[in-house]
DNA sequence: AGCACGCCGACT
DNA sequence: GTCGGCGTGCTC
């Protein structure tokens, strides 16, 4: 017999099926979808078996299979069909799309190895045992004529030679059981009622069909309760559920919401997860003790069978795409195949879908669902804007009067207040105000952030840190000052204009510490601070009673990003906080402080009008041909010669002329990023409706500068930012 | 990826 | 004459 094998290595050269003979005794393991270790060249590489055949063609002999990994097939023939279809759609290699698809601890590498842990219990093989035992033996044997069953810790606590004794007259016998890193809650608490509106929802949903819902609903109308509805009419029907959401570890309630409800049935896969906890969970989904799946992107892979929904939360967050590694894939397309797959219906859920899932609403290619009704029958929040170009003129700090009187008013009646922050794009940079002269980094030409706590300038790209200078190096002036905005500047400020207050500033830099993000929510429910400020993770899905008054202390930041999105994303992200706001019977204000008062993206955010902005943005995408009108891909070129990569650039751009012609082709034009780690990159932007041959003459350009060292050739198909 | 093969420059 | 540079190509 031969198997096919796919190995770890993931370079266009090697992607594809290498022959290698199984031996004899290893031809019961050998399965398509196990790992396998192969001679290859002169190395040692692990890989996956995608065949098994008994001929094959070629004229060399074949090697042998060294040994085989797995006991239990770790790719379905459904996984192993998905990672075809996503490396065509994303010309990245099929090793890489296997890997992605798997927790650490099954990729195909040859590294730290993972084990199972087991639990130790005996049981009594003869239960009807006649013969004198010693005092502690029989008191282990009555101990299990009643219970069935000991763990090894009980029954280490009667007595270790009581054990052996048994074990060795063979009156017991030993069982293992898998013991899983992680423990799950099995309280589980009862449902509330659903609202008529929510039950209509639940109701149009057919689970028999592979449909593709949006679910539109405004911020707290109960998105989260229509979800586990659905799952459980699905877990009635004995099937199974994935629910994603855009970073599992921003959105601890929501986890907590549904392991309330349905305990250990669930499985949370999060970054916060050590390797091992990752990989039991990946255990316990793939052996059908967990039928609920949670988690963030790559949790789109979970190893179920019988899928019976899939539920994409924030479905327009653009976390769903893997934009820095290949292969660029985005969750939601998966989840379209796997819901084709297993004939299941696919649900998008947001309060401010993505233009382009909107669209297809109203195409019908989407089936659209509402929820235009808070749940606790509040309207939303009221929404003022304050104009900082004429605030400015009264006062220099961040904070306008208005906001200032909102956040006493608060502090007064023992009441919350969120602050946002919008950092993206934006960060605290020292520049000279004598000669203009600003800090970039020698590697990466990106102005360098200044760090107050270590009075260090850094590189946000690749860690390049110096010293903060006291002179300006170009003219030697004294007049260095810190621009921009940190979250530290505010803080400060803040407590400068409320002495008594508690803040809690909560950014990268405060949460990154594994579990911090959650402990400091508790905290700011329990009523530990008085104001939560922060960077977008407080924009998401948190809820808090007692919070009234919501500020966003600069609107605009976002605004000034060079991304056609970039006026979508900043209604979105304002659309999300406002609705932080009057979640209980409080009824919330909003205040937005802007330099761009009359600016379309921030005017419908106020007046919560989804519709007007959807269809003010569709006239300005049309225009200018951007998606949902237009599909975009994109290609970078990069490499260390500056000027070698711009003629190649252009030699790319002049073939994809020649090869597309419904094509538009943007560029050559540096990345915002142009020099990254010293390599310089070039991107072009193809911008099309129609072209069915785009794959095959990509594809043909990979492979043609697939053997170039100097060269290195990016794809992204879809791009969900512009870069 | 990693390693050999191969074809040109500066050295005991 | 040879040692070694890294461009090119192959790995079942």
């Amino acid at each position: 017999m031969i198997a096919g094998v796919l190995v770890e290595i993931s370079s266009k050269n090697v992607d594809k099926i290498f022959n290698y003979k199984i031996p004899f005794q290893l031809e019961s393991k050998v399965k398509v979808g196990v790992r396998v270790l192969v001679p290859f060249g002169r190395m040692m590489l692990e890989g996956f078996v995608l065949e098994i055949k008994n001929e094959c063609m070629g004229d060399y002999e074949l090697k042998e299979i060294i040994e085989v990994k797995d006991e239990d097939v770790i790719l379905t023939d459904e996984l192993l069909e998905l990672g075809k279809e996503i490396s065509k759609k994303t010309l990245a290699t099929l090793i890489s799309c296997y890997q992605t698809m798997l927790p650490k601890a099954l990729k195909a590498k040859n590294g730290r190895v993972i084990n199972k842990k087991y639990d130790i219990f005996y049981k009594l093989k003869d239960a009807s045992y006649q013969e004198k035992l010693s005092p502690k033996c029989q008191e282990v044997y009555n101990l299990l004529l009643e219970k069935k069953e000991l763990s090894r810790n009980e029954a280490l606590e009667i007595s270790a030679s009581a054990i052996k004794t048994l074990l060795k007259k063979e009156i017991i016998y030993e069982v293992k059981k898998e013991h899983y890193r992680l423990q799950h809650n099995d309280e589980v608490i009862p449902k509330q009622k659903l609202t008529d509106e929510q039950a209509s929802v639940v109701e149009s949903v057919n689970l028999n069909n592979d449909d593709i819902y949006l679910l539109h609903g405004v911020t707290g109308s109960g998105k989260t309760e229509v979800y586990m509805e659905l799952i459980e009419k699905v877990l009635s029907l004995g099937k199974t559920s994935i629910v994603l959401v855009p970073e599992i570890s921003l959105t601890p309630q929501m986890v907590s919401r549904f392991s309330q409800r349905f305990g250990k049935n669930i499985a949370a896969i999060h970054s916060a997860l050590s390797d091992g906890e990752k990989y039991d969970e990946w255990r316990r989904i793939s052996k059908g003790e967990a039928s609920i799946v949670i988690g963030a992107r790559s949790a789109i892979f979970a190893p179920l069978t019988n899928i019976g929904i899939i539920i994409i939360d924030e479905e327009h967050s653009d976390s769903y795409k893997q934009s820095d590694m290949n292969p660029r894939y985005n969750a939601k397309d998966v989840a379209f195949l796997r819901g084709e797959y297993h004939k299941c219906p696919v649900i998008l859920g947001s309060a401010t879908p993505s233009l382009e899932s909107y669209a297809r609403s109203q195409k019908n290619v989407f089936k659209l669902l509402s929820l235009p009704h808070r749940i606790n029958g509040k309207d939303l929040p009221l929404v003022q804007i304050v104009d900082m170009n004429r605030e400015m003129k009264f006062s220099k700090g961040h904070f306008s009067k208005k906001l200032l009187e909102a956040i006493t008013l608060r502090l007064e009646r023992k009441e919350q207040v969120i602050l946002l922050l919008n950092r993206r794009g934006y960060a605290s940079f020292v520049s000279c105000k004598n000669c203009g002269f600003t800090f970039k980094c020698p590697h990466c030409d990106i102005t360098l952030t200044y760090h107050k706590s270590s009075n260090t300038l850094r590189c946000h790209y690749c860690g390049f840190g110096e010293k903060k200078y006291d002179v300006c190096p170009k003219c030697g002036e004294k007049s260095l000052s810190n621009l921009g905005t940190g979250t530290e500047k505010i803080e400060e400020e803040l407590q400068k204009n409320f002495p008594d207050s508690k803040i809690l500033r909560m950014d990268f830099d405060t949460t990154s510490r594994k579990g911090m993000h959650e402990k400091m929510i508790r905290a700011f429910k329990n009523h530990n601070y008085d104001i939560l400020l922060g960077t977008q993770i407080v924009a998401k899905g948190l809820d808090f009673e007692d919070v009234t008054l919501v500020g966003v202390i600069n609107a605009d930041t976002g605004l000034n990003i060079p991304d056609f999105r970039s006026s979508e994303n900043t209604f979105s992200l304002l659309s999300q906080v406002a609705g932080r706001s009057g979640r209980s019977s409080k009824t919330g204000e909003v205040i937005i402080q802007t330099y761009n008062p009359t600016h379309y993206a921030i005017l419908y955010a106020k007046n919560h009008d989804y519709l007007g902005f959807y269809k003010q943005e569709m006239m300005i995408r049309r225009e200018l041909k951007y998606p949902p009108y237009y599909y975009l891909a994109s290609l970078r070129i990069s490499g260390k010669n500056e000027k070698e990569i711009l003629t190649e650039a252009l030699k790319i751009k002049k073939s994809l002329e020649r090869n597309l012609a419904n094509t538009i082709i943007l560029g050559p034009s540096s990345c915002t990023i142009f020099k990254l780690n010293n390599i310089y990159r070039y991107g072009l932007i193809l911008k099309y409706k129609k072209e069915d041959n785009l794959l095959l003459i990509l594809e043909k350009i990979v492979n043609h500068y697939k053997n170039k060292v100097n060269v290195k050739i990016d794809i992204d198909i879809n791009p969900s930012q512009m870069l």
